[in-house]
DNA sequence: CCAACGGTTGCAAACGTTTGCAATGAAGCT
DNA sequence: AGCTTCATTGCAAACGTTTGCAACCGTTGG
């Protein structure tokens, strides 16, 4: 009954202007329009909009080989570090004109390599990967493969490919120097997985400060992720093992927020009794109980800059590698005092 | 010098494998794979894989007309109800098969347009929208494009599209019984903007509740936003305008701390002086300063329900439309308590 | 008046798949 | 032996664009 055409194609324009699809394809195209006469070039594009035409993004991605869409895999958007780096590059690749397909790993390298691979089946013109172990096959894999890559907040030991990650080096140090101002001289360190970059670098900060310092009793534990939970586990054999601590430098504000948890349920309160640092910032930080004390990293700019890094690596895929990073400072709130006076 | 051929097309695999084209395509398919001898089947996995075949997923798509994924435009991933959902509909979609494209719309309608324009040409087989208003024009024209659709925590007023929102009126009442039960009389209510489905229906579900609590004294305001900045203008009015509001239901969690926020400035401290009940319990509510009572919604759920109901309308577009509402609990933690004393 | 020219437009060949249909050959049945 | 049936594979036509090249036309300069 009704005419019930699909959806109008190129070829449909086409004749209800009077052109050839070809100069319809030129009208409805940015940066082939100047070639055409400036009357036909309206004709074409008001009948456009009269059918509602929309152009077919796969068929014009099968013919340019460019699908203007990015990949971008992070361990798992819920962490609250992410959605302020996924924002930034979001937009700056949505003012360049490419959509941004997300996904979560859950740091399990099968997930991500099963998702790197939808992604490009989906042909995307590059990739935004922020789960990168420092040994990580996949980047390797990736890399071979010639996609245009660029690694957010984590990255891989062996460089040759381009990055965009915190100062973990001085944001530990800051972190350790605050502590040791206050007059704190046991310090511990619980970091995140150390086969990450930021795992592993900040702890070589640490470490590395300490010693510097002179520091007489140390000690050094690894959460197995970075989460509260994990800083909670950590926390707890801290607290058992090294009871004299009196400040910790934690790897990241949830592994923070995991140690004041636990060191409360051990009646030793946050900061009357030990204090601890966390890492990024995040939201709400500032909000917590105790307000936390933290390395400032600027994870919307995080996202910006890794974004624009791979869009210069996208129209020039010879650029060679280069690896930003984006340095922090810290923001003394409520979870750092002196240490107990009986010290 | 190098053979230098750019990634291997169905072609090349179905000529090393000595084979025609189309047979080559029914092997790599895992629907059409049981028309095959198992041998051959056998052999042209083997090549594909030897010659690290991919497919191409835009010459697909032309072909079949299914892009295999999915547009979801949120407000802002930064707000950290929304991390959750998203979590919950990757997850789903992941295992239908589905690709995830997230956007950010700022609530702005013109953002948003574009964004589901660019989802739509990049043929988006439906879409999961959280930033719709009351009266959002854009979802009336989505929907005579008749592109699947399901609405993700605020729906439209009138129906005609799925959608799966939070129990608005249901939560709001727990929180004004709650306070009530508790001793409060004076109750304020500082919600969303009204032009969205959940500002609105909180709102109407306070209104009418403290009417049928029969409560002598009552203010409703209505921040800008969702968010910490607006909860906290909105309070200012309120504490100024109503001192003797004892009790104050928010919008959001983010609201709640503005609101605690504001009060905390103005020398009257959350629970002690005032309670406040936050809506969604957002990651970290509990662990604020005070710990945040509020109504929870499983967010992760809401997700999940939105992309299952998205996936049944994509195999199904006739399929009528549904609204499923989540229900929330009353958590109550250290944000109310009885009112004070003199009261 | 002719040739060259620039501005517009049309032509047709891709891009890499999927899929209805036809062809082939082997096996089963009467 | 001849006919049917079935399993397997090949053929070729799409899917909706983009784009190098050629053609056309009215101008302009000599």
């Amino acid at each position: 009954m009704t005419p019930d055409r699909r959806s109008p194609r190129l070829k449909d324009v086409a004749e209800a202007a009077g052109v050839h699809i070809s100069t319809a394809s030129r009208a409805l195209n940015e940066r082939t329009a100047a070639l055409l006469n400036p009357a036909t070039l309206e004709r074409v594009r008001e009948t456009a909009d009269g059918l509602g035409y929309r152009v077919n993004g796969m068929a014009r991605a099968l013919k340019t080989r460019r699908s203007m869409s990015i990949g971008m895999v992070v361990p798992d958007i819920t962490n609250p570090f992410f959605p302020p780096v996924v924002r930034g590059a979001e937009d700056v690749l949505d003012r360049a004109g490419y959509s941004l397909l997300l996904s979560s790993s859950d740091n399990d390298l099968g997930r991500a390599r099963r998702q790197t691979a939808a992604m490009l089946e989906g042909q995307a013109d590059g990739l935004l990967l922020a789960m990168a172990r420092r040994d990580d096959p996949l980047v390797a894999e990736l890399r071979a493969g010639g996609t245009p890559l660029v690694l957010v907040n984590r990255t891989i030991d062996r460089g040759g490919v381009s990055a965009v990650i915190p100062d973990d080096f001085h944001g530990a140090l800051e972190a350790v120097e605050h502590l040791y101002a206050l007059g704190h001289r046991r310090l511990a360190f619980v970091g995140g997985p150390l086969s990450t970059s930021n795992g592993a670098r900040r702890r070589a900060s640490f470490d590395e400060t300490v010693q510097r310092l002179g520091l007489p009793e140390v000690a050094a534990l690894e959460a197995v992720a970075f989460d509260e939970q994990a800083g909670y586990a950590a926390a707890q054999t801290l607290l058992a093992e090294h009871p004299r601590i009196t400040g910790v430098v934690a790897g990241n504000d949830l592994i923070a927020v995991g140690i004041i948890v636990a060191a409360a349920e051990r009646g030793r309160n946050c900061p009357r009794d030990i204090s601890v640092v966390g890492f990024n910032d995040m939201l709400l930080a500032g909000r917590l109980q105790p307000p936390l004390t933290t390395i400032r990293i600027p994870q919307y700019d995080v996202g910006t800059r890794a974004a624009e890094l791979l869009m210069a690596l996208v129209a020039d895929p010879a650029r060679s590698p280069e690896t930003v990073l984006i340095s922090g400072e810290l923001v003394v709130r409520g979870s750092t005092a002196p240490p107990p006076a009986s010290d």
